[in-house]
RNA sequence: GGGCCGUUAACUCAGUCGGUAGAGUAUCUGCCUUUUAAGCAGAGAGUCGUUGGUUCGAAUCCAACACGGCCCA
């Protein structure tokens, strides 16, 4: 480590010099028996009267975060993962030897202590400290203790940093911790396995998107890093697994934006015999249950709008919503040359093998999808979009597929499942050829997945719920990378 | 990929017309036994993102690049 500041200079020959008066710096021989939660929360409202007649010693553990030195006394705010503490400790109650250590300790310190509660003048629950031990002299000091650690960048390269000066973060992440386990308690409610299916995969398979390459040595041959795992759980579907969840990454090699990261979490689902019908009513239950159990309401605020959650939820074909919603007049949107000329106008670049499907969706994109702030649901999607989907009975041009937006965002997108092999390898087919003609995000043929159709996979709906964007709508984030703990960025300069 | 904005001490930020680096916090020293961003007095701390250019002189003007943010594609 080339960064040497005056401090940090400092703070090493500081450590050297506990070292020869015998202090160990780096120890681990206390064990704490009480965290500062549980104590707030027992003794927040008791008297000082309560508190004296309790007498009773507490042995915590924290970081100092804010230090009130006085000549013969220190105030002291330190904070373990449940909360934050003041401390009080007196020359007088620890003797002269200890109170001079103390008083060469720095904020960023972990220390043990042991001690009594009390209340000071102003009612704040105190921990009157009868002994301590350093647990772990920081060498790097602290940000400032006001205005904290605001700089973006530094936030997200020293997560480490961020989480234990800023608290709300910590709590978004306790949040998104609380959303994942609410999600599989549902999920495993209605009788849905968790199961594990490859990350790395030889053939890249279940969305349109640029996959991350990588190289297996002894096998010889190139891996390529999911972009889901559709076509894997489905095998399971054929397999006789009729209900099977999936929370894992996806890896996408695409820009990064504030709805972006390459490798994001997805909570993928497969349930023989539903149709995506099915599914859309799960999904306002699901999504409903997680936000009253989160808020005791189904009501949140996102960005200083609310959402209500209430279903049903409005449901609309996209045709429909690029007149209703996007202004776009209904003749253009039925006249499918209109339409496409409309979208290449706008800047549209269609790839080989895509039209008016294509078109249909990218002027959704950028006119309804930024529009659609409460709860929405998008079905009437072009099979030439959807190469996995069910054909709709009523028009073999259309899927059985939905999208749901919140705020703006696509959330979830799940479907009816194809399930005749044969439609199933022309439609690969068709991704082939568009492939080959250029376009990097088509599908790869998959035999071995169209073989598995062969053995007959029973009718069933699938679904796919982005659970850092609902991690974002639920906990009022803005950018993704304020609900992924390390986002990814370039690396720092040297 | 394009546009705009930002990058100055460990952190948060000033820095005028181009004249040679500032504050608060943190750190160190001294005083201080109920503080709340404690207070008072003093001290140390800088590759002004990087490289190049203009100039007698650049944190400041110009260019390129790097990293980040927001918006657009």
């Amino acid at each position: 480590m080339q960064e040497e500041s005056g401090i940090i200079r400092q703070r090493r020959e500081k450590i050297q010099a506990l070292r020869e008066a015998g202090v160990e710096p780096f120890a681990n021989n206390f064990h704490p028996e009480h965290r500062i939660g549980e104590l707030v929360a027992r003794f927040g409202q008791s008297s000082q009267a309560e508190l004296a007649a309790a007498a009773e010693t507490f042995r915590v553990a924290g970081r100092l975060m804010l230090i009130r030195q006085f000549g013969k006394a220190t105030f002291f705010h330190f904070q373990d993962d449940s909360g934050r503490l003041q401390g009080y400790i007196q020359r007088q109650e620890v003797g002269e030897a200890a109170y001079a250590l103390f008083k060469r300790l720095d904020l960023g310190d972990i220390i043990g202590l042991s001690g009594h509660l009390f209340r000071t003048k102003t009612e704040e629950l105190t921990l009157a400290v009868h002994s301590f031990v350093l647990l772990t002299k920081a060498v790097r000091p602290l940000p400032e203790k006001y205005h904290g650690l605001s700089d973006v960048e530094l936030r997200y390269r020293r997560r480490y940093v961020d989480l234990i000066v800023n608290p709300e973060v910590k709590e978004v992440f306790r949040t998104r911790s609380r959303i994942i386990r609410l999600m599989r308690e549902f999920m495993e409610q209605r009788g849905f396995l968790e199961v594990e299916t490859p990350m790395m995969q030889p053939i890249p398979g279940g969305a349109a998107a640029r996959p991350f390459e990588t190289y297996h040595n002894v096998l010889a041959m190139p891996l390529y890093l999911r972009i889901a795992p559709e076509l894997y759980l489905k095998r399971l579907l054929v397999g006789g697994f009729h209900r099977v969840f999936e929370i894992n990454r996806n890896f996408r090699n695409e820009g990064i934006s504030t709805q972006h990261n390459p490798e994001f979490t997805m909570m993928e689902f497969y349930q023989a015999f539903a149709t995506f019908e099915t599914l859309m009513a799960m999904t306002e239950e699901m999504f409903c249950w997680i936000v009253s159990q989160l808020f005791g309401s189904s009501q949140i605020s996102y960005q200083g709008r609310e959402i209500d959650f209430t279903p049903p939820w409005p449901r609309l074909e996209m045709a429909q919503s690029l007149t209703e919603v996007g202004g776009i007049p209904a003749a253009v949107v039925q006249d499918r040359q209109a339409l496409v000329a409309l979208a290449q106008e706008q800047g549209v670049a269609l790839r080989p093998g895509e039209g008016y499907g294509r078109a249909l969706a990218k002027l959704f994109d950028l006119h309804v999808e930024p529009k659609l702030f409460q709860p929405t649901f998008i079905t009437g999607f072009p099979v030439e979009i959807s190469p996995l989907s069910r054909r709709s009975r009523l028009d073999p041009d259309m899927a059985d597929r939905f999208e749901l937006f919140i705020a703006g965002k696509e959330i979830a997108n799940g479907f009816s499942e194809l399930n005749d092999p044969e439609d199933q390898r022309q439609r690969f087919l068709n991704q082939v050829a568009a492939r080959e003609a250029g376009n990097e995000e088509a599908h790869f043929m998959d035999e071995d997945f169209v073989r598995a159709l062969e053995y007959g996979m029973p009718p069933a709906a699938g679904e796919g719920i982005g659970i850092d964007r609902l991690v974002m709508l639920l906990t009022d984030s803005a950018s993704i990378r304020d609900v992924i703990f390390f986002p990814q960025l370039r690396p720092e300069g040297s």
